[in-house]
DNA sequence: GCTCTTTGTGAGAATGATTATCATTTTGCA
DNA sequence: TGCAAAATGATAATCATTCTCACAAAGAGC
């Protein structure tokens, strides 16, 4: 078994929730996706595999997954929250191409050390960041 | 008059669109604010002058302060888009207590210049970005 | 194996910010 | 003055997400 499915349950049975077929379908599903996907694909997927899993039931085990450190929220601003894996990868922030959509996992230790610095000029203990870099790729920029 | 008066008119004008009674003072109410304003909010606000104002014209009119520069849209995570300032403001990102819910205006230079040269390693071109620092202000610390 | 209680689920309704629609009004200009 | 373009307000539509609620499944205790 994947280690994330081990630490789901382990999360689950610290919290005192169940492990149903479902929450194991949709980890499983989730697990095989490499892209950030939202909510809505990643139901679909779902859907193919049992037809009977319903939507919320979708959101409600994203939430978890969130929770329990395998997953991670972002916000392309395009107007749907996208999931990522978050367990054994390590911090970054995205690089979006404005042209084709294309992502980028970047990470830079300098300005994650400057924004600490900035932070606490302001007396503010930091806790987390948000960093979308848009811009235009390079194949883009040769059409 | 207030340059960002004169402005938004000098926009209208060469857009083809019309200097109304709304939109002025929608321009009024919206330059009146100093924090960030929801399109609620600033809806609110006029209403109590004109209550005849839809809220549509609202929405539509801060969609051109946008395009005419004279505001910008600052995107708190919390559901709902925020306006301001963005005339005569120079750029800035934004510290936000997760505590009260603050926000200080910051900006780094260094931050941004490495920005740059971050995506040009990726090959992109940047034409923007959104930085969001989350954390706990002094007085919430002590709480 | 039975109950009881808790937790999970799916269907569908509800929400809430934002946008689109459209009939009506206003405006600028010929 | 009249007409075409633009603006407006009311309201409906949209769409991702969340809530509700009746029912199903599972665990503990017996």
């Amino acid at each position: 078994m994947k280690k994330e499915a081990r630490l789901f349950e382990e999360f689950l049975e610290k919290k005192g929730l169940r492990d149903t077929l479902q929450r194991e379908l949709i980890l499983e599903e989730f697990l095989k996706t490499e892209e950030h996907i939202t909510a809505a694909e990643l139901y679909d997927k779902v859907k193919q595999r049992d037809s009977a899993v319903g939507q919320a039931t979708v959101y409600r085990v994203l939430k978890l997954f969130c929770e329990a450190g395998l997953a991670r929220e972002v916000d392309f601003s395009d107007g749907m929250m996208r999931y990522e894996h978050h367990y054994g990868h390590s911090h970054h922030d995205h690089l979006v191409c404005r042209g084709c959509g294309k992502t980028v996992e970047v990470v830079d230790t300098v300005i994650e050390e400057l924004q600490k610095r900035l932070s606490a000029q302001y007396g503010f203990q930091l806790t987390g960041h948000e960093m979308y870099l848009y811009g235009i790729c390079e194949e883009c920029r040769r059409r």
